[in-house]
RNA sequence: GGAGGGUUGCCCGAGUGGCCAAAGGGAGCAGACUGUAAAUCUGCCGGCUAUGCCUUCGAUGGUUCGAAUCCAUCACCCUCCA
């Protein structure tokens, strides 16, 4: 039997960084009761498949789901392999390609490995829905339908606003909610965490778990973590989108730790601090501290951008980062690992636009030709400057760019 | 089932027979400036070893010397009526 903190200890921790916390006064009842009995809460948050990579946004929440894990509680990872082919409306305001099963499923694979570099996995229970959903007969199906009106569904805002701007809603889409709040009557879960933008479905579930006569979920919410390209508004609000691998604008958990230090370090002066608040392991008042006394912003973001290194992959990877970092784009210094390329030509070069786009440098010869005419490319550290230079028998390093400073070898023959 | 409106490049959005690879804005990229960021200014922003060629304006056919623009059919979206 877990040994659990007093429930006011508890929620300190617990309600850290959360938006919503609708049902308070149960969640305290609740811990008390769980600490007088033993018994601890089943937290469940879960994930669609729909991409291969995590990213720093959904550590928000599993960092939440971990301190329940902490506390003693039981952590629940549900994987949406059934919801990821419906196809979850949220955000988007218009349909979202649907999914094939390959793709959600090569997605699931890696999922579960990423989420675990932030949950302990001997103490997670890592559950898939298509297990019930898929499952489901029509007829249980229709059951599930019966629960719930068109008018309550229209109350959720994207559809509510898509519906009075006379855009499509769609009828998989229509269901999702139902489909996610189905969950954690499978799951029979005390406490769904989720994203704000989450709400409804959350309380989706605590409505639907009462109609099949369970007790209803509680539900938290944790801010939805803007991209790496959000600014801070006059008022000192961040707005920006939130951070997602089809904006961009993301810092993924399995990333090289020099790719995920250039991206930490590149995000504005001011926006590195909700990113401190959300994600770093320091105390409020460590980070008040910190925002008090240091006054450089490149080492607050450089102290960020460690801690989380340290956390997904480790504090040598961390430092090591830092230093790369810090010859490549201080100094002049080249990266390690610099892709080569070799061109087989009889001595006859290479056109250089050519060489870029093959390289991957750019994706284009025309756009390869575009930066050398702008400048922005170099060869051996000189600019080059005609667009139709070729390179001759020999081995050149090639920079373009230099706010990405992307590098390769070219060998040519 | 009926009537009307719509589908343009990454996004929004002009364009109703040649001057359209397609206005304008946003996003993005490069240069200058910098601190890696922001702001500002400048340039670019379909492809092609290129003063030209090829592909693109929902799809397919057609009219025409010539179509994003006209016609036909199809698909999809929206609105109103039933």
């Amino acid at each position: 039997m877990t040994a659990f903190l007093p429930a006011s200890d508890q929620l300190a921790v617990i309600t850290r960084g959360v938006v919503d916390n609708p049902m308070a006064d149960e969640l305290a009842a609740r811990l008390t009761e769980s600490a007088k009995t033993g018994v601890p809460l089943r937290v469940k948050a879960g994930f669609d498949p729909t991409r291969p990579d995590l990213h720093l946004g959904h550590a928000v929440l599993l960092t939440k789901l971990r301190q329940f894990q902490d506390l003693g509680h039981k952590a629940i990872l549900l994987v949406g392999d059934f919801t990821a082919l419906v196809g979850d409306p949220t955000g988007q305001n218009d349909l979202r390609p649907r999914l094939t099963r390959d793709e959600v499923n090569a997605a699931a694979k890696t999922y579960t490995d990423q989420a675990f570099r932030i949950l302990d996995a001997e103490r997670t229970e890592v559950r898939f829905n298509s297990e019930w959903l898929g499952a489901m007969t029509s007829f249980e199906f229709v059951e599930l339908l019966a629960k719930q009106t068109v008018s309550r569904m229209l109350e959720r805002n994207d559809f509510a606003l898509r519906h009075s701007e006379g855009r499509p809603i769609w009828q998989h889409e229509f269901l999702y909610p139902l489909l996610q709040g189905f969950d954690s009557v499978a799951l029979t879960s005390d406490l769904e965490l989720g994203g704000t933008d989450q709400l409804f479905n959350l309380l989706m579930g605590r409505d639907l778990q009462g109609k099949y006569g369970q007790r209803g979920q509680m539900v938290l919410t944790v801010p939805i973590l803007e991209g790496t390209d959000a600014k801070v508004d006059d008022g000192g609000k961040v707005v920006g989108k939130k951070m997602s691998k089809s904006a961009g604008n993301y810092v993924g958990l399995r990333e090289a730790p020099a790719e995920m230090y250039r991206k930490m370090l590149q995000i504005d002066d001011l926006v590195i601090w909700r990113y401190f608040e959300l994600l770093s392991a320091k105390s409020r008042d460590a980070i008040a501290e910190l925002r008090a006394t240091e006054k450089n912003p490149m080492t607050v973001k450089g102290l960020f951008a460690k801690e989380m290194i340290t956390r997904f992959h480790s504090a040598e990877d961390a430092e090591q980062a830092e230093g790369e970092f810090k010859r490549v784009y201080s100094g002049d210094a080249v990266p390690e690992n610099v892709p080569v390329f070799e061109f087989d030509t009889d001595g006859a070069g290479v056109w250089l636009p050519k060489a870029l786009a093959t390289a991957l440098l750019v994706k284009s010869t025309s756009e390869g030709r575009r930066l050398v005419e702008q400048g922005g490319v170099e060869v051996d550290g000189a600019r080059a400057t005609d667009p139709k230079a070729t390179l001759s028998r020999g081995e050149y390093l090639v920079r373009v760019g230099s706010k990405q400073r992307r590098f390769a070898r070219v060998v040519v023959r």
